[in-house]
RNA sequence: GCUGGGGUGACAGAGCGGCUAAUGUGACCGCCUGCAGAGCGGUUUCCCGGGGGUUCGAUUCCCUCCCCCAGCUCCA
């Protein structure tokens, strides 16, 4: 079995075929830190961890980068405007490096959360000056960069007679003249040699806080430097996976590729395969803050549990475009309850004699890392996993350690998708005791057919999310 | 206008040349239960946007039309 992935690069899936035999490794492109981290940002950053994990439990040793982005871009054209942490620093009155500390705090925090926190390195954009300047100036060296005026230029006619470009995104530069047209400014035009031209280097005015000396003078880098410089100082000239938003396919990837090939000017692809994961609507609609549709993570998680977001996450393709509501968080949650209703039935089975989990767990097996393995089925592979575990449920006269063996490796292949499942979740809630001992009082109501007073303490537990169940072996409790 | 992605049962959402189209939710019936919950069994519902074509055969390929969504400026 070998996986396949998407290609940007060739439009088409690809036959994953890594660098070297064993190793996979893996850029994604991370968030810049200004705001929150909101729903689309965990949705693509849950399709990396996906991959990462998927490969790993395929047997690849994965090494995974990704940026944190603590330089502001800029808030309009791609070489103009203010920058976005300084905007967002001045308007909380923070110290821009103060904000930035603060989110990524908080990033990590919130990732950690979202069981997402399995990269090796989280690089930041401002602890990689030097090597941003020492690129800078090996792509002037190699000609492919040149300075006005403290900004430093990527010249891409230039870099179009020698190398394919764009590649990604397939545009030609007709189309890019049209839209470049009423949004660049006088001043750079005039700079630039071309329009298409993008700046590797920004003179900071006075004004400007977040700023470096290099040898043009005071500024900052463009906004596609630092993942070059950082991809190839963690994974090397060449790796195999980069990942991102599809906002990246066009300009940012294109132009982080130029400038890795400019830098090594080895003419080998810098990337082998590039994947994109498609953005996700709210509510049908794009989700903009003045739609009043817009979710930050940490509002989803002061409602949901972590693996209710992980579960949707894991239920939609990374490649299609899905749409995000409370309601299908809802659907997210009833997906996870069946899941965790399995184990919980299996704790309290005693089990029987058969034998026919055998077969069902190799067939879950297989079926799981073909589905995968097509450019990551994650929701196919989700359709999988319920019908195990439906099989898993009438399989309670299997014998106990198959059961726990089926069990064990539900929670194996969900753990794949980025899923914690917890069996079962008593004694995990302060008072557990107690609804232990309410629960053996209303035993002995029920024993004496003093129904009414059994089902009041059921109903009053239910109105504090505990949901007590009775079974042959006794009544058991959960949370909701 | 250009570039992508879609239109599948009550809903969400897979499948994408040939099992009476997965899975979940919902509804209904039954088993179990004092009742309920969970689970199980069954039922419910789609010939897959309209039209044309290719094929022995299409939801799945091609053409055309209609309708949605996203991108084309920073953005996951």
């Amino acid at each position: 079995m070998s996986l396949r992935l998407y290609n940007s690069l060739t439009n088409s899936k690809e036959d994953f075929v890594p660098i070297e035999e064993k190793t996979v490794r893996i850029y994604s492109c991370g968030q810049t830190i200004y705001e929150d981290m909101h729903v689309g940002n965990a949705k693509t950053y849950a399709a990396w961890d996906i991959l990462n994990r998927y490969m790993t439990w395929k047997g690849y040793d994965v090494f995974h980068v990704m940026n944190v982005t603590d330089v502001g871009h800029l808030t309009d054209d791609a070489d103009s405007g203010e920058d976005k942490v300084e905007k967002a620093a001045r308007e909380k009155k923070l110290e821009p490096m103060e904000l930035v500390t603060r989110q990524v705090r908080r990033w990590y925090r919130e990732m950690d959360a979202l069981n997402m926190k399995i990269h090796n390195i989280n690089p930041r954009a401002t602890g990689h000056m030097v090597e941003m300047i020492d690129a800078v100036q090996t792509i002037i060296d190699n000609g492919y960069g040149y300075e006005r005026n403290g900004t430093v230029y990527f010249d891409v006619v230039k870099f179009k007679e020698d190398h394919d470009y764009p590649k990604l995104g397939g545009r030609i530069l007709d189309d890019l003249k049209a839209g470049a047209g009423g949004r660049v400014s006088e001043d750079e035009l005039s700079e630039k040699k071309s329009p298409y031209d993008f700046a590797l280097w920004i003179k900071a005015e006075p004004e400007h806080i977040m700023k470096w000396p290099s040898p043009w003078g005071k500024g900052y880098p463009g906004w596609h430097l630092e993942c070059s410089v950082m991809a190839a100082k963690y994974l090397g000239e060449q790796f195999d996976i980069h990942t991102g938003g599809v906002d990246h396919i066009f300009p940012h990837h294109p132009n982080e590729r130029a400038q890795n090939m400019a830098m090594s000017c080895a003419g080998d692809e810098p990337v082998r395969y590039w994947v994109h994961s498609a953005h996700i609507t709210v509510n049908g609609e794009k989700m903009s803050k003045s739609k009043g549709n817009f979710y930050t993570v940490e509002e989803l998680l002061e409602n949901y549990d972590p693996a209710v977001i992980r579960m949707f996450f894991a239920s939609i393709h990374y490649r299609s475009q899905s749409d995000f509501s409370l309601e299908s968080l809802e659907e997210s949650k009833k997906r996870l309850e069946r899941f965790e209703n399995t184990l919980h039935t299996i704790d309290s089975s005693q089990g029987g004699d058969k034998k026919t989990l055998k077969d069902d767990m190799e067939w879950i097996r297989e079926e799981f890392g073909s589905v995968m393995d097509d450019d990551m089925n994650t929701p196919l592979a989700m359709s999988k996993l319920l019908e195990f575990a439906g099989k898993i449920n009438k399989s309670h006269d299997n014998n106990k350690e198959l059961l726990d063996e089926a069990a064990e490796l539900l929670k194996e292949l969900l753990g794949v998708l980025g899923i914690p499942l917890e069996p079962a979740k008593e004694g995990v809630v302060d008072g557990g005791e107690y609804i232990d001992l309410l629960l053996d009082i209303r035993e002995e109501l029920r024993n004496n057919k003093e129904f009414a007073m059994a089902d009041l303490i059921r109903d009053e537990l239910i109105k504090r999310d505990i949901v007590v169940e009775d079974t042959p072996e006794g009544a058991r409790w959960r949370t909701k």
